[in-house]
DNA sequence: CCCTAAACGAGACGGTACGTCCGGTCTTAAT
DNA sequence: ATTAAGACCGGACGTACCGTCTCGTTTAGGG
């Protein structure tokens, strides 16, 4: 059934495109204050304009693209078998990949766009989508071992994770270091577990 | 928005003020999508752009100013004495008025327009700054009544829930609604009671 | 102008040689505004863009191809034994074939090429040679003959008659109608004739 | 009646408009192949493009506004009270402005603006008419003196000045030389002189 | 009471980026 | 080997904004 001809005609060039997800990601990391433009994105990956839009819709589309490219290949999702354990080891691995200069403009930048066009915003919420996935997947995990209360509230749960990423990294009144993490994610662990479970909430907030 | 206005002579003309930000809130909240341009600001206020320059840097610093304005009239700190409540009550006022669609159209505008100019980043982390603060005076009136815990990390809670604010705000993918509030607020609640407070943190995620 | 046609394997097709020039000349004929690209000419000939270019050389390559078939083909040199009738008979079917919209079209159109592309330029001229060469061999047919004075400069009569031809047809402001052919032919027969012969200056302008 | 409001605003800057058709021109005339697009005609006159498309509807009216006003300026029609004489001043100087090779890319170039643009072609078309009156200008006052006859046709004339004339510029077969602008002047004087009057047709083709 | 200087509405200006279009080259699978 | 399809690089196009710079007008306040 739906037997399609079969293509003909020249077959998209993978290393146009490679060239142009690096060249985004490299200039979007670019610590000096160079602008991340179609115009400078083609340049960077010696590339015709017209090859980019052929592929993408608009800028923000390529922006996310190179960002899901990334994180989804940094961040493994660990299974220690404990909450806390897998938790902190998440949030720590989310906030180190964030916390990097090229990593955190790209995030910024990648906003920026989404903001403003209504289809990078489509793009952005799948790409936060895929992430809260991720986190779920912890948390499922744990959930399955009963380390989890029912009336868990876990979508809260991991936009309170993601949303200390991302408020600091938008806003920049904070970093995104270690300590935060764990302390985040101990809070988090925290509330998640059923109340007869041992640790008083007061773990939450001691430092390591 | 667009009335017959007449010259003040030398002095500043409070109308103009009031008429460019009242014309940026209003084109920022606009459900269709007008942009927001200096010359759309200008406009729609019945304006010349070199009066919005002569008295802010940039369209940023318009927005971050009508943004403020908006905010800070809406939410009055709450001290009834007790710290669930006292939080739950702010934290429902701010994502109360953050939901309202031309709140959170402008809360998106302004990010997008913080990320993309330095200066309007200076802004908004002031304005991001002076919201955490009324939120800490919350905490601090508890923590003075001897609700908090010694350890806690009173700016980690404030970036939960601005963090949880934001997050939903600009990448759309839940609702602002009072129920996520109230788990939020009573989540952050527990994890700052000291540790002999009654109260286990099951209560955080109770739904009311 | 899109009918099939199977490939002819390893030898020139004649069949999308013709569609090509056949397309050529219908797109720059046409009324509306359709532009004439190689995109559009392949995809009206129903001819892959390479084809065109194995064997020609540029877009104004192929134009002037299909020009030069055309105006070979309609005009034959007539030969009466006398100069201002095989004159006037050049430049009527001269004139009338110009005239003819998709003729004029494709004119402006294969100069407005010549003057954008240094080889169609070149070939432009070559075209404009081999119609000045046909209007010459009357010419030389006439001298033969004793028709023309010895001083008689051929090549500025000849730049007389093309001359109002290209300038009408691509400034527009005037016809190519037969009475103005006529005109002409006569004034250029008068100005080539022996001072002896009859005939006054006059008759090149009496209208027929 | 028709009482506008005064302007208000900035006006428009006078030598901005000079900069930009002395750019265009000089760009034009420009011996070496720099390409004369929008963006170095902006470049070069030192003038944002928007500043161009504000004033002028496309490339080609820019063009044509440049080289009406080079050409009104050069060529001051002839009156010295003889028909041969003032035709020999008028196409001598016609041609040998043409001739330069900065006027003749200009020519070339502009022609080449108005086939592809239909207003270019409409300005192109005015500038032709402007160009023939000046002739017509020379033609009629011979007339007023008796020195052409009733029946002649002044258009057909003019035309095979000025196709002459376009018709070298544009092929480039032959050069527009002082030789032969006498000749096609006095061939042109002889076909419009009455039948009476002195002088043979064949003083029309006598090289000087 | 007039005169000056600041603030105003209007809008032209230099720039930068956008997304589209086209010319000419290349690559692929089918014939 | 040639074809139809179509992706590719380069480069010009015309538009949208930003923030600056005049204009002529309006009015407060010092002379």
């Amino acid at each position: 059934m739906n037997q399609r001809r079969s293509h003909t005609g020249r077959r998209r060039n993978e290393a146009a495109r490679r060239a142009i997800l690096d060249a985004a990601v490299a200039l979007l990391g670019a610590a000096d204050g160079t602008p991340v433009t179609i115009d400078t994105v083609a340049a960077a990956a010696g590339v015709g304009k017209q090859t980019i839009y052929r592929w993408w819709p608009s800028k923000g589309a390529v922006l996310l693209d190179a960002l899901a490219e990334r994180a989804a290949a940094e961040i493994v999702p660990p299974d220690t078998g404990d909450l806390a354990a897998d938790l902190a080891a998440f949030v720590r691995a989310t906030f180190e990949t964030a916390r990097r200069p090229g990593t955190l403009a790209a995030l910024r930048g990648t906003m920026a766009e989404a903001l403003r066009d209504a289809h990078a915003g489509e793009l952005m919420r799948a790409f936060a989508e895929r992430r809260r996935a991720a986190l779920r997947a912890v948390l499922d995990a744990a959930r399955a071992r009963g380390e989890i209360r029912a009336d868990a509230d876990l979508e809260l749960a991991a936009d309170q994770v993601f949303g200390v990423l991302w408020y600091r990294c938008l806003v920049g009144h904070a970093e995104l270091d270690a300590a935060s993490a764990d302390r985040l994610a101990a809070a988090v662990a925290a509330q998640l577990r059923p109340v007869s479970a041992g640790g008083g909430p007061g773990t939450g907030t001691v430092a390591p």
